[in-house]
Order: C-alpha cells, then sequence, then structure tokens
DNA sequence: TCATAAAATTCCATTGAATAGAACGGTGTA
DNA sequence: TACACCGTTCTATTCAATGGAATTTTATGA
C-alpha cells in the first residue's frame, strides 16, 4: 500500500496482480491461496480474483491440491526475452569451448538492476558441480560474476573501463557465494551497450587450487575477449593493455 | 470487450494488461504504445497505465527507441515453470544421447492447452538443421509430436493407451510443418499423470531416408520407454507389445 | 462415521480506482 | 515552416474492484 505509489502511475489491480506473481520464487514455487493471501497482504477473495485473471492468462496454474504455480505462458515469455537478446548464439558456443577444455561449468550472467540472473549454462560432467541453473536470481554483491557486474556498471559507449580496472581481471571468488563454491569471472562489452554481461566458470572450491586458478584465468579472459569481439565491443582490442596485465595478475 | 467475460471472472484490468503481454510473440517481439494500443483495441491512454505497470514489475522492458519488449522477469518465473516439472534432469540426458547416436536434433514437447511448446532442445552438431526454440509455441496438428500429443491426449491413470495405438508408434512425419522437415515422435507416460510429453528427433527432410527412419525409429522408441520407465509410468512395460508391433511398423 | 476446524469460494453494497477522450507536447517529414 | 503523427498528461464520470461476511468445500481427528 505504502510502497512506491509515486510518479506516473500505473493501474493498481495489475500490480497486486504481478505482485502475487513475484511471490513465487525458488524456494516457494507453490503456494495455496491463504499463504499468497498472507504474503501480499490482500484478502483472500481479493487475491482469489487476481489469481483468476493470472489463471486465464496462463501464467498460473492451480495444482490438483489447490494450490498454485507458474504456468506455460511464462515459460513462452521468459525464452522470448531471452531471444531478444540475441545472445544465445553468439556466448552458447564459447561457453561450451571453455567447458570442453576446462572441466568446469560455464555460465553467462546478466544485470538487471540490482541482481544477476544467469542467461546461459553449460554443465561441466564432472559428476561434483556447483549449481546455478538457468534463470536463476542472484546478488550482485556475491561470487565473481557479481563482482564484474558491479565493477563495470558503469562502463558504457562513452566511457571505456580504465587500464585499472581491466588490470584486475579476470576476477576470482573462493567461497563467497558457499563455503564450496569458486568461480572466476570477466566482462563482456558491446559496441555501444557496454556492459552486456560477465562470462565465468565455476565449480567446487576444491578442484580450484592456485595451479588450476592460473590456467583457467586465461581461458576466460579469451572468452570474455571474443565474445566482446563477437558483439562488436573493442574493449579487449588493446591486448597488450591486457596480456600485460594479466601476466602481472597471475603472480598476484 | 466482447471475448470472453463470462464464468466466476477475474479482474478487467489484470486481463488487460496481460492480454498486452500476449500480444508480444516471436513475430513481434517488439511492439510500440500505437501498435500495442491498435492491437489490444484499448486507447493509448489506458494501454500506457498498463505498460507501466508492467514494466514496474519487470515483465515489458521500454527499449530505447519507444518500444516495448518482454523483460527480465518473464525469463526468471520461465525457468520457475520449467524447473517446477521436474523434468529436465531426467530428459535432457535422454536428449543427448540420442542426438550423440543420430546426428538429427530431439526435443521434448509438452501440450499445454490446443497447442504445444518445446521444453527442452538438443541441438545436434550438424550444419544445416531444422530450428524450433526452446519455449517456441507450435500447433498440435502438424508434426510428428503434434500428432503424438493429440493421439494421446486422453491417456490418463485410468486410460491407458490401447494396444492399436501403441502399435503405431513410432509417429513420422514427413513434410508437415515445413516442406523439408521431418521428425519421429513417440509419447512419455507418467504414472499417474498419463500423458506427460512427446519425445521427437528432428531434422532436414533429405537426411530422413527410409533407411535412415527404420535406424531411428527404435532409438525414439527406446527413449520414450527409458523416460516412461524413469516417470514411474508403465506403458512400455507390455515390452513384447511393443517389441511385436514395432517390427510391423518398420515394415510399414 | 460423524463432528469440528480450517480453508476455499461466493456474494454484495460501497467507493474510489480505472476509464476514455480531449488537450498538450515533442519529433520527424514534406 | 507547417503539417502530421506519436507519446504523454489531465480530469470528470462511472463502473469495476474491494473487503468483510456468509457459504461451501475440504481436511482433521475422535
Amino acid at each position: 500500500m505504502s510502497e512506491v505509489t509515486l510518479k506516473t502511475k500505473g493501474v493498481e489491480a495489475v500490480d497486486k496482480a504481478l505482485h502475487i506473481l513475484s511471490l513465487f520464487t525458488t524456494e516457494t514455487p507453490k503456494l495455496s491461496l491463504g499463504e499468497i493471501s498472507q504474503r501480499s497482504g490482500y484478502v483472500k477473495s481479493t487475491a482469489l480474483r487476481l489469481l483468476i485473471s493470472l489463471q486465464n492468462a496462463g501464467l498460473i496454474v492451480a495444482t490438483a491440491d489447490k494450490n498454485y504455480m507458474v504456468g506455460p505462458q511464462t515459460f513462452r515469455l521468459g525464452h522470448l526475452y531471452q531471444r531478444s537478446l540475441r545472445l544465445e548464439p553468439i556466448v552458447r558456443p564459447v561457453l561450451r569451448a571453455l567447458v570442453l577444455r576446462t572441466g568446469e561449468s560455464g555460465s553467462f550472467f546478466r544485470r538487471e538492476g540490482n541482481i544477476r540472473i544467469c542467461l546461459f549454462r553449460e554443465d561441466s560432467s564432472q559428476v561434483l558441480r556447483e549449481h546455478v541453473p538457468e534463470g536463476e536470481a542472484v546478488g550482485l554483491d556475491k561470487g565473481a560474476p557479481g563482482h564484474v557486474l558491479s565493477e563495470f556498471s558503469d562502463v558504457d559507449g562513452t566511457r571505456p573501463a580504465s587500464e585499472g580496472q581491466l588490470g584486475r581481471l579476470p576476477i576470482v571468488s573462493l567461497g563467497e557465494r558457499g563455503p564450496d563454491i569458486a568461480g572466476i569471472a570477466a566482462p563482456v562489452f558491446g559496441a555501444a551497450q557496454g556492459l552486456v554481461g560477465a562470462v565465468t566458470l565455476s565449480g567446487p572450491r576444491t578442484r580450484f587450487t592456485p595451479q588450476a586458478i592460473d590456467d583457467m584465468k586465461p581461458l576466460v579472459i579469451q572468452a570474455a575477449s571474443d565474445l566482446t569481439g563477437a558483439l562488436g565491443g573493442s574493449f579487449y582490442d588493446r591486448l597488450s593493455v591486457v596480456a600485460t596485465r594479466f601476466d602481472h595478475v597471475k603472480q598476484g
């Protein structure tokens, strides 16, 4: 109610309905009317009517046991979104190559507001692997890709990344997102759009030894550079800079 | 207005907003306010307010050139849907194996109302391949998986598939969905849920020679049987039936 | 099995949110 | 420079959304 009712406002009933939609998360993928009413703060009759509209649109489906889950239309729209970015044919092969050469899992993250979502993921074939499925939203403050997306968020067509920023690449994270999870990430830039996302290799910390990390670092940088090139970006074109700095990073 | 305002109805404003959302398709992923107003029939001021709510929820984003596209929240929700079905860990490996052994692309379709959507897809590495990306909605009347999903749609926990139905498997489609596209499909059943989906191999018609088709048929049947088993289903347990009929099918 | 509790669903008078269309402003085109 | 088109803001009217109570359905357990 008192949330954010400012600016040129939308339609309250729609806001409420979509708020209900947002209650469905990985942790709570299935909710009863009572839970929805409680969590949203809307009385049950109101929540129910909103749910009917959501169901008619196929965004929500009712289960046999009188619960609610997200519906098939979300899937259609979600893939429409994924395709609208036109990144998949570029990113997927690069990730696949990374995974083949390292045996760890490769992902591509994109910043959306103050979270990051896993747009693409290629799993390693290892039995032991961490798991951030595609579509998962994670905070910006944790993990190597999070740092990358924060650090380079102000990069756009007019303001390229500084040498100092590039010098710190790739960013390595050990035990941040979870005690046993490690990751190595680097930013991907587009021509005019600036920061597009972050490419990362991740896996169980036990396999990320100093030696292994040193082996993977140049591969991640190379992948980020390849992707940036494919998107028309040029920040990695100063390869001398990156190469020089990169030697430096390896020592650190 | 006169569309469908019957039954225990929901909330009109929400219906309108979600109708706007449904205007975004593969063919028209990007719409201006004018187009939205025209296609939906809502006056521009109304459409604009609904769009504001949709934007606040992250389901729609405005592009730099004053157009609208689906937003990142659809992606999050879409993958939540995909995961809520709990099919991916089961289906994906089977598809991958199919692709490896045949060189064609494998997909898993699910019926949603009177359309089918591609839930999972594993591309072949061949240069020439047809393309139905994940999330794409296709009609039930065309293509091998469409026929499968139609033919077995009445199968549920209480009414198993008849021998006659099973005998016609797998269903082969040549040049139906497009003049150059061929596919081989078979149904997947769950324990109590009945028909869960259809697994299919598809590719350019030129590679689907009678010989190649005969080679692929048992693999598709086997994949469908494996998936059905993994889901607790048992329709393929009458393997004698399937095997016998299958020999018959090969001759046909 | 029936009684009790809890949840979902329906109903309806009140009211304020959504609406339509006109007016405004901005941008590109002839 | 003027015109035409598109997006955006404004506002009085009205009808759709609301919430709470009533009713029905489902779950629990004695």
